[in-house]
DNA sequence: TATAATTTGTTGCTTATGCAACAGAATTAT
DNA sequence: ATAATTCTGTTGCATAAGCAACAAATTATA
């Protein structure tokens, strides 16, 4: 499953004077690597916040089996640590490098704890990480939603509502593909292929290409 | 569905001198509130944090059709507001007092910002609402992790499974009652009571009363 | 451009699961 | 102590949904 991020802001409201200031007061020195490299592993209780200040990455979970699931994708300005992944087993997770990128590494406990320098916008960068750590946990919320309704018919409804009244229209763009959106209801895709045709059949959805129509209002 | 809610320690690491002082300088001050009595409702864009300072309270969300489903149980010291509630849309819900107590509201901005005035823990408290959110966003993370299994069985060992690893034993006790699980797993309640009573004819669980114990590892 | 890999669309078969409906146990309220 | 409510346990029935397997369309990669 593909976790569509798009509540990374962190160093939003901040200026890139302020920004060099603060990564000195954290000690932190830009680190390079190569496209493949692993950049790092998940720990349980490393406190480390991650940021790509330049480059592709990905975060992946390697199975036991040797397959591997994108967890996120990782783009300039992204930020990634096992503070913005809430589960509880950190097994086999790591960030590897897409193509070649700069990246930072900052402590936990420096963001947390007021420096005594001149970090004159740091409690806007703590306001940053509760917004993004906040928008995160809606994200989950939302998917519980979705996957709280017992048939593939109310679920694919569900999130279909979801995401038109998110885009306050009645018609929105599939963020990922039909493959992935099963996965995401957790339902086989067969199954769910099964119950498109007909909601379409029906007059409640339209789809063409990526793009979803919401035709009748559906009521469970 | 209730919610369990085991971190809630806001102020933990804050001394009684500490906190006075941060209340004062926070300009809050407590309000009195009877059993039944409204202590607020939810709104979309509202940042209040509130403290149950003495006395029980639950949050509500009231449905059009009047039935209603307690979110929260509140008691001393627990916190809550818009900024715990990760759902997009706030309807119907509510805090009411189970019991007379004794509440404090604080403004959200005023938490986050540091201020001017001395309070020497303000740093220990950002860390601590940072921790209670992680901790809800983990519960969510957990839940999303049961309802992604397909079968009601997946579920139930799933659901089994995370308990025992988080008791670190072969046995938990269920924080609630099989209907309420039912909810949680969100599966028809008869429906599960089938397949809990063939997974114990098969020897994979046990259940005396509340208490569970998983006797065969169950490979998905 | 050719080739591989992924995604989409479809179907038959089987069974797990939702639903309705019931009765007894256990809890809570009066 | 009695009544009321909620919880637990069970069953028959219909069907939704999982699984496997395939081909065509689309997209990615060499």
């Amino acid at each position: 499953m593909v976790n569509t991020v798009s509540c990374s802001h962190m160093f939003s409201g901040i200026s890139e004077e302020s920004y060099s200031k603060m990564m000195t007061c954290f000690h932190s020195v830009p680190k390079r690597f190569s496209a493949g490299e692993t950049i790092c592993f998940y720990e349980p209780k490393k406190r480390t916040v991650g940021i790509i200040e330049k480059g592709r990455a990905v975060v992946v979970k390697t199975f036991y089996s040797g397959s591997q699931t994108i967890l996120e994708q990782l783009s300039d300005g992204s930020i990634f640590g096992e503070v913005f992944y809430f589960h509880a087993n950190t097994d086999g997770i790591s960030v590897i490098a897409a193509s070649d990128c700069t990246v930072r590494f900052i402590d936990y406990g420096n963001i947390m704890t007021s420096c005594h320098n001149a970090c004159e916008h740091h409690s806007q960068l703590i306001q940053n990480l509760f917004s993004i750590i906040s928008c995160k946990a809606a994200e989950l919320s939302e998917h519980i939603d979705v996957l709280s309704h017992r048939t593939i018919r109310e679920k694919l409804m569900a999130y279909f509502q979801i995401q038109c009244s998110k885009n306050s229209s009645p018609k929105f763009k599939l963020p990922f593909s039909l493959s992935a959106l099963a996965d995401y209801i957790s339902v086989d895709r067969s199954a769910m292929m099964r119950e498109i045709k007909k909601l379409k059949e029906e007059g409640y959805i339209d789809i063409k290409q990526k793009e979803v129509t919401l035709l009748k209002e559906y009521i469970q």
